[in-house]
DNA sequence: GAAATTATGAAGCCTTGGCTACAATTGCAA
DNA sequence: TTGCAATTGTAGCCAAGGCTTCATAATTTC
């Protein structure tokens, strides 16, 4: 990097990541509510609000205005007094957020990060992994440790 | 129910994840703010309100609210039209700041990942990395990059 | 079928972290 | 010294994401 005091020249790239840091915290409560909510959905057929709630450690309302925010979104639908939904964009969301999940403790897990911390580090870190990050960790599991390769259990 | 403060079986594992992540947000922006801090006074002499703003690619506003903050937090002091200077506790944070954003770098890099992804990555993903984490990083980076040795960027 | 319980929704407040607009201070230069 | 541009401070607004409280709708139970 350039040390050159250079009011402009000198910033933009960091500038830049910090702004897409930023802006990935907003994305990582859409993604925790899908993820929950899908998860929801596979435990209990459904998904109630005041579920998501408790799962998360808020309050209902909380959790109302969080929904709200996916249906703005287009990732969920709700019908009054009934649960939760996903739409197919809020499964496909889900499905990736849950993926990329397992790779990250797995890519901690595999660097010798204990398991219980990886668990919890990993649910801050997850949403900052970008695609490219992403697939660079699963080549790495790949290689690393073929016998959790492919064959799920 | 009683009313004791146990950690009762309202919240479960899971909760405690997701609430540990939306704090480690709140200390993000310290983090982030005091390792600027401390970049500028080392590269110009001294933090002006300006630099810091424009370097984080905020309004200056935002800035000033974030130093008040620090001031209020003990991290930081400044004098009215004069630069914004670290207490020895924000200067600590800043070192450690620092240091962990280069292991968490380095540990990318280390698996693969490209040094511009791990980079931007880093900034968002270095304030999830608990002390437990940041070891094995450590210990993993010592055992399988000893060409790295001593090596500073 | 009415009461009790539970779930949702709605309103209103707080804090954080952004912003703009404007006022005040400094500092440099004419 | 004065004047003006840059810097800093202050006020006020916004959205997001928390919260509590209260009202209403659904469901369960008697």
């Amino acid at each position: 990097m350039s040390d050159k005091n250079e009011p402009e020249s000198d910033a933009p790239a960091e500038v830049e990541r910090f702004s897409q840091a930023r802006s990935a915290q907003s994305k990582a409560l859409l993604e925790d509510y899908t993820e929950l909510i899908d998860d929801l959905i596979r435990e209990h057929g459904e998904a109630r609000l005041i579920d998501i709630a408790r799962r998360l450690g808020v309050a209902h309302p909380t959790a109302a205005k969080a929904v709200a925010r996916l249906k703005r979104e287009g990732l969920a639908s709700s019908r009054p007094y009934r649960g939760v939904f996903l739409t197919e964009a809020g499964t496909a969301m889900a499905q990736r957020v849950r993926a990329r999940h397992r790779v990250v403790v797995d890519l901690l897990v595999a660097v010798g990060v204990p398991h219980e911390a990886a668990e919890i580090d990993a649910e801050g870190i997850e949403h900052h992994v970008s695609e490219t990050t992403l697939t660079a960790f699963e080549l790495f599991l790949k290689g690393r440790k073929p016998r959790r390769s492919g064959g799920k259990a």
